[in-house]
DNA sequence: TATGATTCTATTGTATACAAAATACAAGTA
DNA sequence: TACTTGTATTTTGTATACAATAGAATCATA
């Protein structure tokens, strides 16, 4: 679950990343990015192939993959990429909406001025973008967004905790901003969220990033 | 992470489990009862001796612990078990808080009447073993009526996040409880639960299951 | 034709074998 | 003595081989 964070720690020339690591790496942007649908039977043999390593590190990887909630390995039966119910992704909601509003108040209490800055700079370069309804690199600046909140709040748990629900959900968050007035609602949202940084509120900030998730629930529950 | 919950809806006799499961399941409780301490390396040859197995169900089993946080695998260098800094106890019970005082108003606003019975039968026997000073079953009980809360919240995702928490945190909050005082102050705070259950209370739940979390930190935090 | 037993095949689970890397150790040098 | 440098040993990583299981296909029978 932690991947993110050591990888960064490590000097980037000197890459020592065992295999399955990499196998782990691969597969799951291969589910996150939909190549590997929800529902689907993950063949074994065909990815080995594709990936050109032996079983014995797949195997591993999808061991992690499951332990991280992607993949359900059935006994015998060979491994699905894990499909979300309705109930799941709004139980995945209620819990992150909780998470990030505990992110919110801790952010306040216990960032810096500049890492707070560096907060308003990626709002605004989002909400430039959102400006030119450019709608990839505002998607990925809202990631960046909100995991970086995660970090800020100085809690390792919390920001693991964060990563993988919203690794999780990420198809589904894709969907939730396709349409026009839902995109205007999450951006003003935003707005708020900078409002309450500026005014270093922690409890308001708490409060809207938390309704600006169970808000994104509205958004998607129809499309199931 | 979901372990608990699918074995409990699996038929005991037809114990389908793979072995790497099984593995999982024995080393995840050496770990979890002190057998191997933080810290220490995973003897691979030893374990795997010990346990009868090969070294692949072992090895994929490992990176399931690792997923779940209560291994750090090193590449080339072994694993060893995950020792927790105050820092890491701090933030896991920062997060749990959180989540349990959201299953408090979920289980408040979702359970059936017989569901709070049920809460409330676990509370009264915890304070029969608290009367006898019982401090094995008390803890045993403690653990299940948390557990039973964040099943009751409807919200699958958190009781997996709970339980793997619970799992990480379960040495230590044991030694949390050894000091007669400290053992006296949860038992108040389960009493205000038990008050809040009864009047169907979930804001008064969640506070004070958040506030008994935060307690604990108070009574763990020396110890480091 | 439909049903059910029975093989056959494909896939998964586990063990072992081999390769690569890290660590421990020893000998030599300053 | 302290510090290299090289070698041996142990441990880890990966591939392959073999065993067990599930699912498909075949055939027999009603």
């Amino acid at each position: 679950m932690d991947r993110a964070a050591t990888d960064v720690n490590r000097p980037t020339l000197i890459k020592k990343q065992t295999l399955h690591d990499q196998v782990a790496d691969s597969v799951r942007d291969l589910i996150i990015e939909g190549y590997l649908e929800p529902g689907t039977r993950i063949d074994e043999t065909a990815l080995v192939e594709q990936l050109g390593v032996s079983r014995t590190p797949f195997r591993e990887a999808l061991r992690t993959l499951a332990a991280e909630g992607l993949v359900i390995i059935r006994p015998s039966k060979g491994a699905v990429v894990r499909k979300l119910s309705s109930q799941d992704v709004l139980s995945m909601l209620e819990v992150l909406a909780e998470i990030e509003r505990l992110a919110g108040k801790l952010t306040i209490k216990r960032a810096s001025q500049a890492e707070l800055d560096e907060l308003l700079a990626l709002h605004d370069e989002m909400m430039a973008y959102y400006a030119d309804r450019d709608r990839l690199p505002y998607y990925k600046l809202n990631q960046k967004f909100h995991s970086r909140l995660a970090e800020l709040s100085g809690n390792d748990t919390l920001r693991e905790v964060q990563s993988n629900i919203q690794a999780r959900l990420k198809r589904i968050r894709f969907i939730g901003n396709r349409h026009e007035d839902s995109w205007s609602g999450a951006v003003a949202d935003h707005e708020q969220m900078a409002i309450a940084i500026r005014e270093k509120d922690g409890e308001k900030l708490g409060d809207v990033l938390a309704g600006h998730l169970m808000a994104t629930w509205d958004r998607v529950k129809n499309t199931f």
